[in-house]
DNA sequence: CAGGGCTCAGAAATCCATTTCTCGGATCCG
DNA sequence: CGGATCCGAGAAATGGATTTCTGAGCCCTG
């Protein structure tokens, strides 16, 4: 299990010092080509590989990043990580992946891990808006950290998309629809765009119909709620002629329980998702939703911590547009 | 930023060797209780944090596990990832994760990466039964290594479901709700577990209907093909009653396409699926399915793959038994 | 009381690639 | 022709933790 070849025997077997060989294979430095040959045939014949982590002791980096995200089966976090993945390894970078299951202290846990790895920097997707704040500012001041999608250090590196904009292309499209008392189904407080969201809509409805401001539901981020708070809204005096819904699950959850109640969307009330996962299409009516440019978001994310990494020392916060994808539950 | 105190340090801060504090913080050897205190003082004040890539060298084990998986956007790898994840972290170890893009070249690529990590061990989910190898086979002559759900080295270890037995349940369903004459519509015959299917698909019909074992419609995993394989279906002279399809995905396509041509189901034909991904509960109608173990396929790898580090010399085979989840789209 | 065994902690070797230091030999210029 | 400058390659230091080797000190026993 442990034949492997070190520098010291291709030296050796290139009748040439360590330093050589580091040297030909760094091709840092001018080496006779002589010399040169022989120890790319040596490298070549013994089949040496570098062992990386002596070259990361050595050299202090480790060539990989460290990524936290609160729940990998959230369908939303594959398309970033994906991206992510990719864009590091088009610069040879790796990534080691943490799950921090929703849950702060596990949060707190493998950022601490990470740090022992000795990785090139953080990217995270904050579990809690709030009591992620100190264990994220402490990992900030030991290598670049990049915030993705959720906020929950103002002061340090963002990247995520625009949800009051987004928010708005919803508003937007449901009022030229016609639609003028609205209900909103949010999702767990505890993360910063179920908030933005939230803020966004209470203060673009506001403009338009005042109670709809008020006519809010807050729960978690799963089917099960948007069935939930589907029926709760059933169950009161008058029908609401649109319900935005923080996220996909939850706009397939209301659809669902509307469907059981004999609800017609869009007929009777128009529907709204958030995300654009593969959900919307899937769901009957299929979904009208918001497209976060999830890819972008992975890409400009691993550009901002290698940034950082050089040491740039300005605090970036990229904020991307987001698209309105108009379906058949608002009539589209 | 790399104000990282080291061991000596902690030594002279203790007024000990640095052999000293090793054996303290490593619990290894007995020290005298008044120099276990000054260390563990100390380094508890410098803050104190091992470097692991250090430790890494020295004891020839890095603490991390590399996984290669097709598409992480697959909704079915999240839930192994997330369960493997959940394992290694339990026993202190760590995940570098690598996408292969569904590509031979790029899965070659990524296993020499892990290997040059010096990673213990490796679960891959080959994108090619045959292609995918040789590579393989390579990188098991250096560390264990584990395939999980696709099988492409026959003696090597390996973890997944139980595919005949999974679509035996399906075919057994479908006969008991009356059905005769079935059509198949499979995904990619590049991997293990689409093989799989399709022959115990053909086996198992044959037995009931012949003809029903040669109507098999060859694609891939996309919903786009799904509904291209129902067109082609309701565009020949009879329709069969039921179509048993090789994931959520296709099935759900199916279900679109049907839908579209005004084809009922489970009224005029009934349509099974592959996987119960939280697609087949948002389908209209929901989709029966069945539901491999996913959680307890990244478990069992992560043992296997450990137990084959400790140096157990058996390959392991590992089939798990998958479920029936019987739903509206076939009258349940 | 001397020698054998034991324990514990420091000194030093080790893991392996990189990088600095050093020096012999060649080139160049006055 | 002698001194300054370069160049290239080997020797050695480096990174930081672990582990083996060593030896000092102590206890026990014959």
């Amino acid at each position: 299990m442990d034949r492997a070849v070190t520098m010291r025997q291709v030296a050796e077997a290139a009748g040439v010092s360590p330093a050589t060989v580091s040297r030909v294979l760094a091709g840092s430095t001018r080496v006779h080509p002589d010399l040169r040959a022989r120890v790319l045939a040596s490298a070549e014949r013994l089949g040496y590989r570098a062992n990386r982590v002596a070259r990361a002791l050595r050299t202090r980096s480790t060539g990989t990043v460290g990524m936290v995200v609160p729940n990998i089966t959230n369908p939303f976090f594959p398309v970033v990580i994906q991206a992510v993945e990719r864009e590091l390894h088009r610069r040879n970078l790796r990534l080691l992946l943490c799950d921090s299951a929703d849950e702060v202290r596990q949060e707190a846990e493998v950022l601490q891990i990470l740090l022992d790895h000795r990785i090139e920097g953080i990217l995270i997707s904050a579990c809690d808006r709030i009591a992620s704040r100190s264990m994220i500012r402490m990992a900030a001041g030991l290598v670049p950290v990049v915030q993705v999608d959720r906020l929950a250090v103002p002061d340090l590196h963002f990247v995520g998309a625009d949800q009051e904009g987004a928010m708005a292309a919803i508003v937007e499209h449901l009022v030229a629809q016609g639609c003028r008392r609205m209900a909103y189904v949010s999702s767990s407080p505890r993360i910063s765009t179920a908030v933005e969201r939230l803020r966004a809509y209470e203060r673009l409805v506001r403009a338009v119909d005042e109670p709809s401001a008020e006519r809010t539901y807050t729960g978690d981020f799963t089917l099960a709620w948007g069935r939930e708070a589907a029926r709760r809204i059933v169950g009161e005096h008058d029908l609401p002629d649109a319900i935005v819904c923080a996220n996909d699950l939850v706009a397939v959850g209301v659809l669902q329980a509307l469907d059981e109640a004999g609800i017609s969307v869009p007929r009777d009330v128009l529907v709204t998702g958030f995300d654009d996962t593969v959900l919307a299409t899937v769901a009957r009516p299929q979904l009208t939703t918001v497209r976060q440019p999830l890819a972008d978001i992975g890409r400009e994310a691993v550009e901002t911590v290698l940034a950082a990494r050089q040491g740039s020392p300005a605090t970036t916060r990229k904020v991307l547009p987001s698209l309105l994808v108009a379906r058949a539950s608002t009539g589209a």
